[in-house]
DNA sequence: TTGATTTTGCAACCTGATTGCAGAAATCTT
DNA sequence: AAGATTTCTGCAATCAGGTTGCAAAATCAA
């Protein structure tokens, strides 16, 4: 079985899980999230994906979210970043890691061995999710 | 000596020690924020400011942020909040809290009490700034 | 097959952020 | 004090990412 296979039959095995109809656009997109090496954008996956239009990537990502297949991240840039969430369950905050984001490069790296550390929040206040982004350079952009 | 001209004295001192001319309209932004219960967005400022325009908003702003007066706060709105900055030299992590977004009345709270939890990056980044934001109900909107 | 439902592409729209430019205000020079 | 220079501000336009309406295409159900 070749590696493209591989990723289409877990990501329908993970999609049916989750209650989401595995169409052939979503499929693409599901797999193109699990060859990204770091979180991307929906121009990223604009131009990875050719052939489908911007217009049903963002609302094949707002399924994804909704169903909790991915999770989105702000790094600041301008534009929301997605990444497939790897908790057996839910996106909570225990599956959730720290970002860093390369204010010279844009690019943003994940920590996955790094998870968000725990708060107390005051009496009252419900936490849903959470959004972690340490900025700087990256090594490659550390002299610059 | 009035509220207003105390926020004035005030605004003016901090900005002569950064090296920003406290213009009418910089004192005007200024103490806005000082008066401001939360962090703002340009649009707040906008309404709260009538006489001033949205791009000079704009501007002062980025001049107060590139000298360090205030920080900017992603939140996920789709806006970017601003809120004085209290440390004493600069804007660094150790002068930073948390933040936590309401999803149900688009509401950011400070936790000023909150400081950012202290995180060990990989060799070679280095952080310049961080951006972290809880989210989910406020006491007013936790039954909702 | 036929009719209903879902998914997708295209084009348009919206909103917040950002910039170009010219007039107004402040500063400098003589 | 007057003119030259620089800085600041308002207005209008632009840009980019996100979002939606609608109709055609694909899928599903009877």
């Amino acid at each position: 079985m070749k590696k493209q296979e591989i990723l289409f039959a877990e990501a329908e095995t993970r999609m049916c899980s989750r209650g989401v109809k595995p169409t052939a656009v979503r499929l693409l997109v599901f797999s193109a999230l699990q060859m990204a090496a770091r979180p991307v954008s929906v121009a990223d996956l604009e131009t990875c994906l050719q052939t489908v239009d911007k217009s049903t990537i963002f609302r094949t990502l707002t399924l994804f979210l909704e169903h909790h297949l991915i999770h989105g991240i702000e790094d600041g840039s301008g534009s929301v970043k997605y990444e497939l969430c790897h908790g057996e369950w839910d996106c909570s905050v225990r599956d959730m890691h720290l970002h860093f984001f390369c204010e010279h490069c844009h690019r943003t790296f994940c920590f996955k061995d790094m998870p968000i550390p725990e708060v107390d929040l005051p009496e009252g206040f419900a936490m849903r999710g959470v959004n972690f982004v340490i900025k700087g350079l990256c090594p490659d952009c550390a002299d610059k």
